[in-house]
DNA sequence: ATGTGTGAAAGGATTCACAGCT
DNA sequence: AGCTGTGAATCCTTTCACACAT
């Protein structure tokens, strides 16, 4: 559900942007495939929020939401792993719009010790430790290979990290103490293959097949 | 829920890889996070597979995830953007392994045209309609910025695509019987800070706010 | 009038528990 | 004995519908 939250607070932040002080839940949910009442029973959860006959005041539905979201203050993160993935996600721009800032670059590489992104230096993995305390990192970003990526992860934890992101092709585990979200591509792609398979199922008619996926 | 068979598919692959030819739904569950029954619901929902008393062949069903997941064949998709980001997925090993082959590269920047990544050369966005009809594309790879995402979403599908995996921090809309699945990292990150805020409520207590998200 | 907050109802998904097969 | 397939029960999420506030 927290995901949706993350979708109310885009969907506010540009309607901000368009001078809307007020907005109401039939408006937020149109254009997000979400119900109204569905916001309504979202927002209601934390709170008392909007004004019968009006609908919720932007500003301060946004402030909620950051705190609720843990992105009203800074976010230090590290990217451990300076590829081609990394140096993607150096670039991406919603990462300072939402309130992260990349304060830390780790690689195994010594040829890009020393080198800078985006005004980052990048450390030598074994500098880990140390750095995460030192910058107060919070999160850590995984782009390295996946035969490396749980050494990464058992490091940054011990680092003191509360968070880690993983976009390693490979299942890491973490004491439940600390946050963890995965991007999986073949998961993605597979989903969208799915959906095609569906469709082929349909066009050429193969009823000798057991049950189709399509079927109910 | 089809996100689960695209973990077994990998379980059952790395069993497969040890030398098992057998696996029963508790060892299956076990290491994913599912329950025992969750997966014997997962399987029997396509049909009957198990056999009582032994548990599941892993070739066949492995075979048979796959052909659900219509990864059966081959499936070449286009990667339209060649940044960091569509370099990064250009080398990711996991599409190979799934079934997946890039089969073309788009840009917009004309000092790529020509230049060869992974053995594919890139192209001008110009060409997207010849190209997916030619080389026979089915997924589009969207690793553009946010502010022309639509513009070449609409593109791909006119060339006829059928499903889209987006990378842009923007939602784009696409015809309901166009695949669409879209990775936002800001989600993921808030996710992540999310837990982080949950924590740190139940530290500094702070019973003066109205009501917490972790209470209940 | 318009729109929130919220019990009640509906709908899905997950787990339980066990009959039946090997 | 061991394990699947599956109805029944449970839990969680979403929608409905409306009293109530502005």
């Amino acid at each position: 559900m927290s995901q949706r939250l993350s979708l109310y607070l885009r969907q506010l932040q540009a309607l901000r942007d368009e001078g809307c002080a007020t907005v109401s839940s039939r408006q937020l949910a149109r254009s997000l495939d979400v119900s109204a009442a569905q916001v309504r029973k979202d927002l209601a959860f934390f709170g008392q929020f909007g004004l019968p006959g009006v609908g919720y005041q932007v500003d301060p539905l946004i402030a909620r939401i950051r705190r609720i979201l843990g992105t009203h203050r800074l976010r230090r993160a590290a990217i451990v792993g300076v590829g081609h993935l990394g140096r993607a996600l150096i670039g991406y721009p919603g990462f300072d719009e939402q309130g992260f800032r990349i304060a830390a670059l780790f690689d195994a590489d010594p040829a890009l010790h020393g080198r800078t992104f985006g005004g980052v230096a990048v450390r030598p993995v074994e500098d880990i430790e140390a750095t995460v305390a030192r910058e107060r990192i919070e999160i850590a970003i995984l782009a390295v290979p996946a035969e490396v990526a749980q050494d990464v992860a058992d490091r940054v934890v011990r680092a003191g990290v509360g968070g880690i992101l993983n976009f390693a092709p490979t299942r890491i585990v973490v004491p439940p103490t600390v946050g963890l979200a995965a991007v999986d591509l073949s998961i993605q792609l597979e989903q969208i293959t799915h959906q095609l398979a569906a469709l082929e199922a349909d066009d050429d008619d193969d009823p000798g097949d057991p049950r189709s996926d399509a079927a109910p």
